[in-house]
RNA sequence: GCUGCUGUAGCUCAAUGGUAGAGCGCGUCCUUGGUAAGGACGAGGUUUCGGGUUCAAGUCCCGACAGCAGCUCCA
C-alpha cells in the first residue's frame, strides 16, 4: 500500500504501483479529464507513470492551473513541432528540445534550411497532430538498445548525446507519438489535443551543446498554451513590453542617440538623457561622500605595460580596442600575429602568400627584428613566438578596459599604514572595450562606458565590513529607484576552466569565494552561485536584471581581489611596522551609467519620477494671450532648482497637453484668464490628471517634497522573457 | 565572431522589374482655444554604400557596413 498526501492536507491510501491517471479518476471525473501530469515528492510525472509501491509521498494531480503543467505542455509541444518538421524536412536531426519560461524550442540539423517562410505549412502541420490528439507513449529500453535505436532512426546528435552524458544510465527512456519516437525524459501530456494553442515565434542558429566550436543548428523557438486567450493575452504582453524598450523609448524620448559616424556601441548622450544621468551622479557622489570614499580622476588611456602587469592585455586581448603602438611596425606585426593564428586554424591558406605581404612592409620600417631567424622558423608556432616575443618588448598605449590599474597607481604613489586604511578611491571612470559586433545592443551593451567605479584598499580584518557595506550600498541604490527585481549571483571560479589558471593562489581563491559566500548569507540574502561567473582576479557578487524581452544584465557588482594587490605588488606598514599585502575590493552599484540607464529607461517606461525627469513641469498657456503670465510663472519656478519649460506655440490646449503627457512630463502647468487673475496655476499631473488650481508657492512646496523624497509613483516591473536561460534541459 | 531576418523622408511604414508614396513631425499662414490631435499650403529622397544582371533595379544577384533576434563571448 501507498500513502499519498494530497494537496489539501488529507491522505489516500493507493495500491502500490497505481497510475496518478488511476488516481484521478477516483478522487474525481473532472479532475481526471482535466489532468495534464501528477506532482509526486516535488517531482512533475505523466499520468501513466507507476507510483512507488509504498510508503508515503506528496501527490498532486497537475491541471491546466498549474504553471509546472504548463512546461510539460509545451516540452509535448516541441515535440509536436519536430514531429511536423520531420514530416516536411525529410533527413532533418533532431538535438535538444526543452521547454523555456515562455515556451519552448527545439534545436534541428536539417539538410535543407528551414526559413521562416516555412513557419505556416509546419504549424498547420502541427495543427493537424494536435487534432490527432494522439497520446504520448512513454517507453524504456537498456542504454545499448537505446543508442541502436538512435542509430536506426539516423538521430545523430541523440547518440552523440547518450555516449557523452548518459552512457552511466543502464536504462533510458523514449516517448513515442504515432510514427514519432524521441529520446526523452519527459515527462509529458497525455496526448497532443490538449494543446490549446501554440504559435511559432522565430527561427536562429545556436550552437550544438552551446559550444561555438562545434556546428551550428537551427533553433526553432515557439509558445504554446492551454487556450487561444492565453496565447492571445501572452503576445498582447510581448508586445506592450516592446513598446518599454529603452532603444525605442530612448529615440522617442530624445535620451540618447548612436551614431555610425561615430561608430556602433558608442552612446551619444543627448541633453535629456544627460541631465538624468548627471542627477543618478550626484545622487551616488553624495552617498560615497557620506560613506567615506575619496574622489580621484585618471585619464582613458594608459601604457601597455600596466594592463601586461594587471593581466588585462594578455587575458582579454580579443575584447579589447589594439594598442596604439608606438611603432607602425608593431601594428603591423600585431596584425600578422593574427594573421599567422588564423593562418593556422585554416590550413589551407598559404602562409608565403602572408609573410610575403609582411617582409614587403616590414623591411620599410624597421631593422631591428631577427628576420633571418624568423625565415627560418619552421613552424608557425615558432615564428607566432618570435612574434610576440619582440611585440613584447615593444611598449604603447592602450584605451583603459577597466579603471584598476590606474587607482593602483594612486595607492601606491604614497606609503600607506594600516591607519590610512581602508582607501576608497571613487570615479565615475569610462572604459573601452571591443565587443563583438552580434553582442552590442542599445545602451546595454556597448563599446564605451562609464562605470561608478571603486577600489577599495583593505586589511584582511576589513573585508568583511567593507564588502558587506557595499552589499548594503548597491541594495540602497536600487531601493531608492524601486528596482526590486533582481537576482544575485556570486560568480565563483571554475577549476576546470584555464581562465583562472595563472592568476592566483588557490588558497587565496577559496579565501575570497567563502566570504563572499558567508556574508550573502549571513544577510539572509536568495543568490545562485555559479562556477566560472568570476572575473580572472577574483569571484564577485553580482546584481542581475532583465530587460523588457527577458534578458538578463549585471548591474551592481561587488568583487574580492587578492591578486592584482600580488601583481603590483601593493603593500601597506602593519602595527608590527612590517609590509603587509592589502586586499582590493571592485565594487560598482550602478555597473554602468549605459546600462543602468538603459534598464532603468523600461523600469519606468521612460517615465522617470519627479526627482530624476529631465523636464519636470511645463507650462501650457490657454492661449498666446497668457504667454506672458506663463513665463512669469516659469521664472518663479527656476530659482527653486525646478527644471521647468513652457510651450508658447500657437496650438489648442489639448494639443499641448497631449505632446507634454506623450513625453512623459510628470507635471503640466495650465494657466489661462483664471490663473492670471488669481494668481494661480492649474496643475496637471501626468499620472492622476487635473488636480485643480493653486497658487504657485503651494506648487513648489509640493514638487519640491517629491523631489526629497525621490517618491516613485509608477514603475512597469513586469517582464516579459522571450528568451530565457533557465532553460529546462529535458532531451 | 556565427546563423537568420532587415535597411526607402527626421520618425513609423507603403510601393507586381517600368515617373518613389502615406501618416506623424518640420516650415509658413489662418485660427486664440480650458486638460490626449483645429485648418490650409509647403519644404523634405543619390531608396545604407560598392559592384553585377537587365532596354530598364528601391525591387533580382554578389560584397561591405549597420540594425534586429538567437547562439557564443562578457574584466
Amino acid at each position: 500500500m501507498l500513502t499519498l498526501r494530497l494537496p489539501d492536507g488529507s491522505t489516500r491510501q493507493v495500491a502500490g504501483g497505481t497510475r496518478p491517471r488511476e488516481v484521478a479518476e477516483a478522487i474525481g471525473k473532472r479532475l481526471a479529464r482535466d489532468a495534464v501530469a501528477a506532482k509526486v515528492d516535488g517531482t512533475v510525472v505523466d499520468l501513466d507513470r507507476e507510483l512507488p509501491e509504498q510508503g508515503e509521498v506528496a501527490f498532486a494531480v497537475l491541471t491546466d492551473k498549474d504553471a509546472d503543467a504548463l512546461a510539460v505542455l509545451r516540452h509535448s509541444c516541441a515535440h509536436v513541432m519536430a514531429r511536423a518538421v520531420l514530416r516536411l524536412f525529410p533527413g532533418a536531426q533532431l538535438a535538444f528540445g526543452p521547454a523555456l519560461a515562455n515556451g519552448f524550442y527545439y534545436d534541428i540539423d536539417s539538410p535543407t534550411p528551414i526559413r521562416e517562410e516555412d513557419f505556416p505549412r509546419i504549424e498547420e502541420e502541427m495543427r493537424k497532430i494536435v487534432a490527432g490528439a494522439e497520446p504520448f507513449e512513454r517507453f524504456e529500453r537498456p542504454t545499448p538498445e537505446a543508442r541502436a535505436l538512435c542509430q536506426d532512426m539516423g538521430q545523430g546528435y541523440k547518440i552523440e548525446h547518450i555516449d557523452d552524458d548518459l552512457k552511466q544510465y543502464p536504462t533510458l527512456s523514449f516517448y513515442r507519438q504515432g510514427e514519432f519516437i524521441d529520446l526523452c525524459r519527459g515527462p509529458h501530456i497525455p496526448h497532443a489535443g490538449k494543446i490549446g494553442a501554440f504559435k511559432l515565434v522565430s527561427i536562429a542558429g545556436a550552437y550544438w551543446k552551446n559550444d561555438a566550436s562545434r556546428k551550428q543548428l537551427q533553433r526553432l523557438y515557439g509558445t504554446a498554451f492551454f487556450s487561444q486567450k492565453d496565447l492571445d493575452a501572452y503576445l498582447h504582453q510581448v508586445e506592450e513590453a516592446k513598446k518599454r524598450d529603452h532603444r525605442v523609448l530612448g529615440k522617442q524620448l530624445k535620451l540618447f542617440t548612436i551614431s555610425q559616424m561615430v561608430g556602433s556601441g558608442l552612446i551619444l548622450w543627448m541633453p535629456k538623457g544627460a541631465t538624468v544621468r548627471g542627477i543618478l551622479e550626484s545622487f551616488i557622489k553624495d552617498e560615497l561622500v557620506k560613506r567615506g570614499y575619496q574622489p580621484v580622476y585618471t585619464p582613458h588611456i594608459g601604457r601597455l605595460e600596466l594592463y601586461r602587469t594587471s593581466g588585462h592585455f594578455p587575458y582579454y586581448r580579443d575584447a579589447q580596442f589594439p594598442p596604439m603602438w608606438g611603432h607602425d611596425f608593431a601594428s603591423i606585426a600585431d596584425l600578422h600575429l593574427e594573421q599567422l593564428f588564423k593562418w593556422y586554424n585554416h590550413p589551407d591558406r598559404d602562409s608565403t602568400l602572408i609573410d610575403d605581404a609582411f617582409f614587403a612592409m616590414a623591411q620599410k620600417y624597421v631593422s631591428h627584428f631577427p628576420f633571418e631567424k624568423y625565415r627560418n622558423a619552421t613552424s608557425w608556432l615558432a615564428k607566432a613566438g618570435l612574434l610576440k616575443e619582440w611585440l613584447h618588448d615593444l611598449d604603447s598605449y592602450l584605451l583603459k578596459p577597466m579603471n584598476c590599474p590606474h587607482h593602483i597607481q594612486i595607492y601606491k604613489a604614497e606609503p600607506r599604514s594600516y591607519r590610512d586604511l581602508p582607501v576608497r578611491l571613487a570615479e565615475f571612470g569610462t572604459v573601452y572595450r571591443s565587443e563583438q559586433t552580434g553582442e552590442l545592443s542599445g545602451m546595454t551593451r556597448v563599446r564605451g562606458f562609464t562605470q561608478d567605479d571603486a577600489h577599495l584598499f583593505v586589511t584582511p580584518e576589513q573585508i568583511e565590513a567593507e564588502v558587506g557595506a557595499n552589499i548594503d550600498l548597491v541594495l540602497f541604490v536600487l531601493s531608492s529607484l524601486g528596482l526590486s527585481d533582481y537576482r544575485v549571483r556570486i560568480g565563483l571560479r571554475d577549476p576546470a576552466s584555464d581562465k583562472y589558471a595563472d592568476v592566483g593562489d588557490p588558497a587565496d581563491w577559496d579565501k575570497a569565494e567563502k566570504t563572499l559566500l558567508d556574508l550573502v548569507a549571513a544577510r539572509g540574502m536568495n543568490y545562485t552561485a555559479e562556477k566560472g561567473e568570476a572575473a580572472f582576479y577574483g569571484p564577485k557578487i553580482d546584481f542581475v536584471v532583465r530587460d523588457c524581452i527577458g534578458r538578463e544584465w549585471q548591474l551592481g557588482t561587488v568583487q574580492l581581489d587578492y591578486n592584482l594587490p600580488k601583481r603590483f605588488d601593493l603593500e601597506y606598514i602593519g602595527k608590527d611596522n612590517t609590509a603587509h599585502k592589502p586586499v582590493m575590493i571592485h565594487r560598482a552599484p550602478f555597473g554602468s551609467m549605459e546600462r543602468f540607464m538603459g534598464i532603468l529607461i523600461e523600469h519606468f517606461a521612460g517615465a522617470f519620477p519627479l526627482w530624476l525627469a529631465p523636464e519636470q513641469a511645463r507650462v501650457c498657456p490657454v492661449s498666446e494671450k497668457f504667454s506672458d503670465y506663463g513665463k512669469k510663472v516659469e521664472a518663479e519656478l527656476k530659482p527653486h532648482g525646478l527644471r521647468v519649460s513652457g510651450d508658447y506655440r500657437p496650438e489648442k490646449i489639448g494639443y499641448k497637453i497631449r505632446e507634454a503627457q506623450l513625453e512623459k512630463i510628470p507635471y503640466m502647468l495650465v494657466v489661462g484668464e483664471k490663473e492670471q487673475t488669481a494668481g494661480t496655476v492649474s496643475v496637471r499631473d501626468r499620472v492622476d490628471g487635473d488636480l485643480g488650481a493653486m497658487p504657485v508657492a503651494e506648487l513648489v512646496a509640493r514638487l519640491e517634497a517629491e523631489v526629497r523624497e525621490k517618491r516613485i509613483r509608477q514603475v512597469s516591473t513586469a517582464t516579459t522573457g522571450l528568451a530565457d536561460d533557465t532553460a529546462r534541459y529535458a532531451e
